[in-house]
DNA sequence: TACAACCGTACGTTATCACATACGGATGAG
DNA sequence: CTCATCCGTATGTGATAACGTACGGTTGTA
C-alpha cells in the first residue's frame, strides 16, 4: 500500500514537452513521426500533451522515429549546475593498492552521467584486485584513454594491448581489469558513463 | 505504414530479464518490489516474463522501487565488444580554426554512451566559433579536464577559471565555449555524454 | 504429519492505452 | 472565392495493461 518510493520518480511527466522538442527541431509534423515510428498521429498528440503514459513499447518506437533509444529520450534529469572540481580537490582512491592507485575527478553528485578517474599503474601492477570495485554497474560503459606507458585491458577473457594514446571503448558490466607489463609506470584516464545504483 | 524504424530498436524485450536480475539481485520477492514500487506484484511478474509491455508510468515506478532512474534501467543496450581506436586512427575535427583544433578519440559508432575528444587552444584561441558545434543534444552533459594551460569556460552567461588539472561538469545542452586567455597553448580533454543523434 | 508462511503465477474485472476515422482551422494554388 | 492540403485534436471502438483475488508448490516449524 504505501509506496517507498518517491512521490513520482522524475521525467515520464515533462517527457510529453520534450518529444515535441524535438520532433519540431527535427521539423516533422505528427504524421511524419507517426509514419517513421509506427504511432499513429493521435497517440503522439496524446503523448506530447501528457495525456496518456505510453508503454515502452510505443515509448521505444517514438524515440526511434526519432532517432533515439529510450534511455536517452527518457535522460532529462538533473541540475543546470557547474560543478567544478579543482586539482586539489579530487578525492583519493585508497592509496596505491599494491602498485594502483586512482583518483576521481568528477563531483560525486548522484545522477552524474559520467565519471573521470585517472589511474596509476606500477611496473607489473594490475587493477581490480581485492578492494577495487572489480566491475561496474549493469549496463555501464567505460571509456580508458592510456595516457602513458602501455596496459593491457583483459576483458572477459580477452587481452587487448594498448599504448600511450591509445582509447578503448567497453562494457563495464563485464568482468575487465587492466594489468601494467611494461617496466615503466603507466597512467591511464577511464571515463565510466551510465553506472548506477547504490554501493 | 512502413516503419522507418529498425524491427524493434532493442531492450525493452529482455528488459524482464533484467528486471528479474536486479530484483534477485537486492534480494526481494515480487511481493517486497510490489510494495516499494506500488506496481501490483502480478503485473511485475507479467512484466519479468515478457508478458506484458508496461506504461512508462509503471516502468518508472519499478525502476524507483529498485533505486534506479528509468533511463538506467533501460541502458541495457546494444553490443558487448571492446572497441579500440589507436593514437593514429583517431578522426580530426577541422584542421585548426583560429588556433582551435581538436582530435575525436571515441570510435564513430551509435549507441555510443560518452564522447571523449582532446581539443587544443592557442593563446587568445575560443572554441564554438564558427564551423564548430556550437552547443550539444538536449539533454546531453560535457566534462572537461584541463591537460595544460588556462582556460575559461563561459556558460549560459557566467564564466569560470581553470587551471591545468581541474575538472568541470556541466550541462552541455547550455550555449558555452572555452577560451584561452593565456600566453601559452592549452588542452583541455572533453567528455560529452548523453546526446546524440543525427549528423 | 499437519500447518503456517512465503513464493511465483493463473484468473476475471476494470481502467485505459492505441487505433482508425472524422472534425475545425490555417495556409496556399488556381 | 473555392478548393485542395496540410496541420493538430476530439471521438468512438477494440485491444490490453493493471488491478485484486485465489490457486498450487515449496520451505521451515511445531
Amino acid at each position: 500500500m504505501t509506496s517507498l518510493a518517491p512521490p513520482v520518480p522524475s521525467a515520464v511527466e515533462s517527457l510529453g514537452v520534450r518529444i515535441r522538442a524535438l520532433r519540431e527541431g527535427m521539423d516533422l509534423s505528427l504524421r511524419d513521426l507517426a509514419e517513421r515510428s509506427g504511432v499513429s498521429a493521435p497517440m503522439l498528440s496524446q503523448v506530447e500533451r501528457g495525456e496518456t503514459s505510453p508503454t515502452l513499447a510505443v515509448a521505444s518506437r517514438i524515440a526511434a522515429g526519432l532517432e533515439l533509444r529510450l534511455s536517452q529520450l527518457l535522460r532529462l534529469d538533473e541540475s543546470g549546475a557547474v560543478t567544478i572540481v579543482r586539482r586539489t580537490e579530487r578525492r583519493k582512491g585508497p592509496a596505491r593498492v599494491r602498485g594502483h592507485s586512482y583518483e576521481i575527478l568528477t563531483p560525486p553528485l548522484p545522477g552524474q552521467r559520467a565519471e573521470l578517474s585517472r589511474h596509476t599503474l606500477a611496473s607489473g601492477a594490475v587493477t581490480g584486485g581485492a578492494g577495487d570495485p572489480p566491475i561496474h554497474e549493469p549496463g555501464s560503459r567505460e571509456t580508458a584513454l592510456v595516457e602513458s606507458g602501455t596496459v593491457v585491458l583483459v576483458c572477459d577473457g580477452s587481452q587487448w594491448e594498448l599504448s600511450a594514446g591509445d582509447c578503448v571503448t567497453f562494457d563495464a558490466d563485464l568482468p575487465h581489469h587492466f594489468e601494467n607489463p611494461g617496466t615503466d609506470e603507466a597512467t591511464l584516464l577511464a571515463v565510466v558513463s551510465a553506472g548506477l545504483r547504490r554501493s
